[in-house]
DNA sequence: CCAAAAGTGTTTGCCCTACACCCATGA
DNA sequence: TCATGGGTGTAGGGCAAACACTTTTGG
């Protein structure tokens, strides 16, 4: 490390906080939350939730604070990884700020409340936000797009998918996440056997659904982190 | 982001170094370059190259400016991707720093020299590095764990193992790299089909090598950025 | 001719896909 | 008894592990 210890930047965290939204009556859209600033610079535009690290909180820790400041989200109960740390020279007119970005998912998103720096707080179609650009504050539609596709990758492989559930679920839903984050569709049938023969993804909880068809087992989410085999991406 | 821009934090940019160091006379070992701390604190320890961050560079060409500073090696030819960012108040006794970690990979490693802010620097054994508390400085211990797991990972979907062989190699190098960073063993018939077999892994350049036995092709990098299908760790 | 290293053919078994089929409920 | 959604059986293809075998060089 270098020999002069000195402060040379704000460090900040942003939040990519995915959902998925209600566009019709299934859950069927891929959302994020953003809140829309008050003051100078891009006002009024469209950021990420975030904000700047205090003096003796870790990063994680100013993530989960951030959160609950700016969209009443608590922390429990939520999948939050760290992302990628953002640090060009001039993404904030301000001054040199280093951003540090946490990917955040969260099932059955409340409506959230604005923050006292924001103007709004609202859950958009990812889809639209990636394709409009100008709607959104700094690099942040960038740092939006590093987010999915880090949950696109991680469902491979982990059993993230379960982050985006209740605490109780059907194996439908289950695939019904696979299906909207990845914009595939999905054999039902073949689905269903992959996800309870994989070791530790979902624990049957016993209990089942009411009312539509057959009723469906309800599983919660199985200790294993990682899936042996992987679920992979149609291709 | 939060109302109040004020420096609160220290950036300071941090270098995983890999390549494949000859313990015997084959490249057999992974190893990670090192520099002994010439200051305090923490002086005499050995902490990976790294260095705060100038006004008007970017984190990535502050990893590429530290890499030639500190051990002389040139950013051309040469992998090179953030990895994470630590940031737990604590983690430096002087004040606040946040590093943002890189992960380097670099062939046939040249004798490194030391820089104004090192004793010395040296290439180590990963394996001895991890095992041994004490030796190494700060939370670098931590961040040399991240960078090798990182690297283990993505050989396995992209061409990155590549990155530790000269510009032509072998398909046999190749293994070699996969059999050392895993540390396995691997069946030398299959991994050849499967290397020539993947789109855009490698390219023959039509020449061979001389000596030992049958003369082997001579590859270089291919265009590929993944792999399809990719190479499995066995388990 | 023999050793050494490179590269190929072939079998075998597994996993994944596709799709036919049966199950359990509400109306 | 029909509609609706949940769950199982099974045949076929493709991929990859395992290993015998051929090829091409240097002594």
């Amino acid at each position: 490390m270098g020999s002069g210890f000195r402060l040379n930047a704000a460090v900040a965290v942003e939040l990519v906080v995915l959902t998925l939204g209600a566009r019709r009556s299934t859950n069927d859209t891929l959302c994020a939350l953003l809140v829309q600033r008050l003051y100078a610079p891009n006002r009024g535009r469209w950021a990420l939730p975030g904000g700047f690290v205090q003096q003796e909180e870790s990063l994680s820790q100013a993530a989960v604070r951030v959160l609950r400041e700016e969209t009443g989200i608590r922390g429990d109960r939520l999948h939050l990884e760290q992302l990628a740390t953002y640090g060009e020279p001039g993404r904030d007119p301000r001054g040199r700020v280093i951003s540090t970005a946490y990917l955040a998912l969260v099932p059955n998103l409340p409506a959230p409340t604005a923050g006292p720096d924001a103007a709004a707080a609202a859950i958009w179609s990812v889809e639209q936000l990636l394709t409009d650009r100008g709607r959104v504050a700094f690099d942040h539609r960038r740092i939006l797009a590093d987010g999915v596709e880090r949950a696109r990758a991680k469902l491979e492989y982990t059993p993230l998918a379960t982050a985006f559930c209740a605490s109780e679920f059907t194996v439908a839903e289950l695939r019904r996440v696979y299906e909207v984050v990845w914009g595939t569709s999905i054999d039902p049938r073949n689905f269903h056997r992959k996800v309870t023969s994989t070791p530790g993804f979902v624990e049957a909880t016993g209990r089942t659904t009411v009312g539509g068809g057959r009723p469906a087992q309800l599983y919660r989410a199985g200790p294993a982190r990682v899936l042996h085999p992987p679920m992979l991406r149609p291709n």
